[in-house]
DNA sequence: TAGTTGACCGGAA
DNA sequence: ATTCCGGCCAACT
């Protein structure tokens, strides 16, 4: 059965490069535009390098965290992908 | 099965 | 602009 966290998981491995998606469009993707709290939540549970969760931020812009290097770690990538 | 936790969001002070 | 509070959901113990 396909919960939350294989759609979540399906939809952040289709960001594109180069382009960003906050918590709360992720969980829309998903189904549940209110699951975007359950979305960081299984993001970080998660482990998987296949997922680029570094390009899913806060709906405000900023960052929260980073299972695979931290802030500084994410910041640095998105930057160097192009994403203010 | 129920209780607790958290990489969230939006509004109010 | 910053800080606080309540609400929603999924995963974990």
């Amino acid at each position: 059965m396909k919960t939350i966290a294989d759609k979540v998981r399906d939809i952040v491995r289709k960001i594109p490069k180069g382009k960003t998606m906050t918590y709360k469009e992720v969980a829309t993707r998903a189904g549940n535009p209110k699951a975007a709290r359950a979305v960081g939540a299984v993001m970080r549970s998660n482990y998987d390098p296949s997922i680029p969760c570094h390009r899913v931020i806060a709906s405000d812009g900023s960052m929260r965290g980073y299972n695979r290097g931290g802030i500084e770690r994410k910041h640095e990538i998105l930057f160097d992908e192009g994403v203010r």
